[in-house]
DNA sequence: TGCGTCACG
DNA sequence: GACGTACGTGACGCAC
């Protein structure tokens, strides 16, 4: 049949849909072989109800399925940074590409691909054709790229929406009929396909201007006219990347295909190849369907999972129907015959929800005191190991209650569960119960972890405790460990808990814990986060526990001997401050501080806070030391205050603080890393907090003094070197800066040079500290306030630097721009590893706005640089494991070792080469990431 | 418990 | 045109 007049041309969208399905199903697997086959069982089912529907009038005669064939095409020659932004492929949908060719051809459906064209150019091109022909077309998509091409006999239509796109739904969308949506494009630009567009600009403005000018030509030719100052400007500075904007976006429809429309005529699919392939596929469902349409036997598959329904991508299902909370049913577990029934059930399922209850939040001194299992919503168990008689009073006993398996016999039936490759093991912040199994000699694996499952997903919306995602995801409010333990000077500890009561939290919490862990693991892929869990979250949780158990060797002598020391020190001080004060007063207090110096001593300009006292933080005394013409004495004050403060936050925070975290048992300090805490996937420390040791002041670097090696032990160091800028430089793109840091220069006095056209032989070291501040402040969002402020310069001129910068530094502006006009649209922002940072705030009005703005632009430089360092960390314990090393803290760019004195150089060399190799294979960064490495006897020296 | 302050990257 | 601002943390002491 030759197409022509009366013909009706169906062009699928094959590769938008091979990314739809991929994303909106659950990550299905071939039973077989466990070859990943989600999104070719969802490509199948869409172009199965195409062929299906296609009946009646509207039956296609023609019809193609039409895919990417590569990455690169024309566009990247137009420009280089096209589709830049694009995360990489996640690694079960590459594998599935042929296969969807595959099940096109079985379809019997003409499958098209040509190098160096997207699909996109192809379609555009056969509906010319179809059109000049005089036949109709369709197109299967709902892709926005291609709405250009609705009208005049062309339309589209979503096939998972079931939705039609006409001329009125396109100019729904962009405000604008279909022959100016590339207008309204190349002015809006893209942040997902990296568009440039007009900065400032998007698609409601767009439209507004192309429909007040008619088209872009004459917009920008007649740019001068536009009233708003920031539109003019945007348009006239950005005229050529518009020009550039408006090529990437139109698609060629001149493309030299290689078919003719008459090789498209609709075939009737063969019973054969398309069975063959189903069954291959072992896709139930859909080949059972299909065989009743063709009328042949359905092949018997073997135990093959249903095709599920789709749902819309990137949206999370809601939690699955779930059965009530009901504490009767939980089951107390006081023998070995009960457990061992247990056992066998989680046997059965492949997976187990566990929580511990001990008696401390400190794992290294915490005592086992139950365990609690789940393997069903609503049933759960709970097994008191160490319950103590008496209750809460002083007066309990030390026995233990009765009905208690003995520890040891209920250990010895988990562990080969908890050990099982086979067996999943499900907790809520799992590094805290692995490290209370570790202790018992259970190394616990493989783990899912609910609580970071929701930091992948949620990170930037709200925490990840288990009572907020039970309450959120569950609408289930959890009990309170308040109501058990009573909280302040009179809680009591968990083995004082009554075991009916301890049964019925303990059970809860694994319930809650299973029940979070269904509701989130389908998610993780509809969210895109499921290789950011697997490969940033979830594999540290036994690094850090690792470290976190070695502990790093503290003497305590040094730090009480410097506790002395700053004690006199301060009484000496105070005595001063007092004496120039005239009356005695709380030093330590801000408040009486504040109205002895700007009420009695009468400074001017005191600043009042909230809570109605003034403020007299170090930048407000530093501000005072210099009125020493006009109020000496308050100056004196200022400066010696300043001076008793560095001491009184070295001793309390320091040298008192450290001193009763030694462990006793140990001899040493044992931080603890919250994985989910930082939003940007960077770690925090606490009790206590070992990042933020001091180290800018020499007194205060004195502190690392008392951080030791053990004995025949040295400390490494290993600190990247100025990862954030490195990151920015290949995120934004600069050449300028890539090249430096590929040809080791200084990149400040480089930044100094380009800005100021000053050589960098013999800079003014004043010159460069300002373009550091510069360099430092662009990756937190710089503003001329905060720089004026952190240079002590007048706003004015603290601006022209910025200015200044952007000039030179243009792609910088780009990509600030990029990223919170992304974050506006998605309400989150990503790093190069996928992670994703939920900015909620990024659409607020008033003053929310700069903050969230700042942080939406910090967020993935921060975040890829935490990325990286985890990348590092996670790889770390095997590339060392034939070393006499342990790897002991990470403190954001740096990573501690204690390794024995002949092993230094082997392990600095070992340990390098995994940091600065750490973004591969994921990411192929523009620029050498750097590790400087020192060591010694104690921190101060290694670092 | 909230705030101010200050230690780190 | 004014608003207020560098990003991300945790721990301490004071004052309520």
């Amino acid at each position: 049949m030759t197409f022509g007049k009366g013909c009706h041309l169906h062009l699928i969208d094959g590769s938008a849909y091979i990314f739809r399905a991929y994303h909106a199903l659950p990550p299905l697997t071939r039973k077989s072989d466990g070859l990943p086959i989600g999104a070719v069982a969802g490509f199948c089912n869409m172009l199965w109800s195409q062929l299906a529907n296609n009946k009646g009038d509207d039956a296609p005669t023609h019809i193609a399925c039409v895919f990417d064939y590569s990455s690169k095409t024309f566009r990247d020659e137009i420009y280089d940074q096209y589709k830049a932004n694009r995360p990489e492929l996640p690694e079960d949908l590459r594998p599935q590409f042929p296969l969807t060719r595959e099940a096109t051809k079985a379809f019997n459906v003409a499958c098209l691909e040509m190098e160096g064209y997207e699909a996109d150019d192809i379609i555009a091109t056969l509906a010319r054709q179809a059109r000049e022909a005089g036949g109709e077309v369709t197109i299967i998509s709902s892709d926005k790229d291609l709405m250009q091409l609705v009208g005049n006999g062309v339309e589209m239509f979503d096939a998972m929406k079931s939705k039609r796109i006409g001329v009125d739904e396109v100019e729904e969308k962009f405000g604008v009929k279909p022959d100016r949506v590339i207008d309204v494009q190349a002015l809006a630009g893209d942040s997902v396909d990296n568009v440039p567009g007009a900065p400032g600009i998007g698609v409601k403005t767009a439209a507004l201007l192309i429909n007040e000018y008619g088209d872009l030509e004459t917009l920008l030719e007649r740019a001068e006219e536009i009233k708003q100052p920031k539109r003019r400007q945007a348009l006239i500075d950005n005229a050529d990347l518009i020009r550039i904007s408006k090529r990437l976006v139109t698609l060629d429809d001149h493309t030299p295909v290689e078919w003719t429309l008459d090789e498209l005529e609709v075939r009737a699919p063969e019973a054969e190849p398309l069975m063959g392939f189903l069954t291959q596929m072992e896709f139930r469902t859909l080949t059972k369907r299909v065989a009743e349409a063709l009328k042949v036997e359905a092949p018997a598959i073997p135990e093959a999972p249903a095709v599920p329904v789709s749902h819309d991508a990137e949206e999370e299902a809601p939690a699955p129907d779930q059965p009530p909370f009901d504490h009767a049913k939980y089951e107390c577990i006081r023998d070995a015959g009960a457990l061992t029934r247990w056992v066998d059930l989680i046997r059965e399922r492949g997976y187990v929800a566990v929580d511990t209850e001990t008696t401390s939040l400190d794992e290294m001194r915490a005592e086992l005191v139950g365990i609690s299992l789940s393997v069903i919503p609503g049933e759960a168990c709970y097994i008191p190991l160490g319950h103590k008689q008496g209750g809460g009073d002083l007066f309990g006993s030390n026995d233990l209650s009765d009905g208690q398996m003995g520890l040891d016999e209920a250990l010895a039936i988990l562990k080969p569960v908890l050990e099982d490759d086979a067996i999943l093991k499900i907790g809520q912040n799992m590094k805290y119960d692995w490290k209370i199994f570790a202790r018992q000699g259970i190394q616990v694996g493989p783990i899912d972890d609910t609580m970071l499952m929701s930091y992948a997903m949620h990170a930037g919306q709200h925490n990840h405790g288990m009572d907020l995602l039970s309450e959120r995801y569950l609408s289930h409010k959890s009990i309170e460990i308040k109501s058990l333990l009573g909280s302040g000077k009179s809680a009591i500890t968990f083995d004082r808990v009554p075991i009916d009561e301890a049964v019925k939290y303990a059970a809860e919490d694994a319930d809650i814990t299973l029940r979070l862990w269904q509701a989130f693991k389908p998610n993780l892929h509809r969210v895109q986060v499921t290789t950011v869990y697997e490969t940033l979250e979830r594999p540290l949780v036994p690094v850090l526990a690792d470290m976190e158990m070695a502990g790093i060797r503290v003497d305590g002598q040094v730090l009480s001997r410097m506790s002395n020391t700053f004690a006199q020190k301060m009484a000496g001080l105070e005595a001063e401050i007092q004496e120039i004060a005239g009356q005695p007063f709380n030093v330590g207090s801000p408040k009486q501080l504040g109205e002895i110096l700007f009420d009695t001593m009468g400074v001017e300009g005191g600043q009042k806070g909230k809570t109605g006292a003034y403020a007299t933080g170090a930048d407000v005394l530093e501000d005072i030391t210099t009125l020493e013409d006009v109020n000496p004495d308050a100056a004196k004050l200022a400066a010696t205050v300043l001076d008793w403060r560095q001491l009184s936050k070295l001793k309390s925070t320091y040298t008192d603080a450290l001193q009763t975290a030694i462990n006793p048992d140990t001899g040493r300090v044992h931080t603890s890393y919250s994985i989910a805490g930082a939003s940007t996937g960077r770690l925090a420390s606490t009790d206590p907090n070992l990042q933020n040791i001091p180290v800018r002041t020499e007194e205060g670097r004195r502190i690392r003094e008392a951080f030791i090696a053990g004995p025949g032990m040295r400390l490494v160091s290993l600190d990247y070197s100025q990862i954030e800028l490195r990151i920015l430089a290949h995120v934004a793109d600069i050449p300028q800066l890539k090249q430096a840091f590929r040809d080791g220069i200084d990149i400040h006095a480089m930044t100094a040079s380009e800005m100021f056209n000053v050589p960098v032989e013999g800079m003014d070291p004043m010159v460069r500290r300002q373009a550091k501040a510069i360099n430092f402040g662009v990756i937190y969002g710089i503003s001329g306030f905060g720089l004026a402020r952190n240079l002590r310069i007048p706003r004015a001129e603290a601006q022209g630097f910025i200015d200044r910068y952007f000039e030179r530094f243009p792609g910088i502006k780009d990509y600030m721009e990029a990223t919170v006009a992304f974050a506006k649209e998605n309400g989150f922002v990503q790093t190069l590893f996928g992670r994703k940072i939920h900015t909620p705030e990024i659409n607020a009005k008033g003053p929310h706005a700069g903050f969230a703005r700042r942080a939406a632009i910090n967020a993935p430089i921060q975040g890829a640089a935490a990325d990286v360092i985890r990348r590092a960390m996670i790889r770390m314990p095997a590339a060392i494991a034939d070393l006499p090393a342990t790897m002991l803290l990470q403190v954001h760019d740096e990573l501690l070792f204690e390794v024995e004195e002949g092993a230094v150089d082997k392990l600095i060399a070992t340990a390098r080469d995994v940091m600065e190799g750490a973004a591969h294979p994921a990411v192929h960064l523009d620029v050498p990431l750097v590790v400087d490495a020192g060591q010694g006897a104690n921190w101060a020296e290694a670092h």
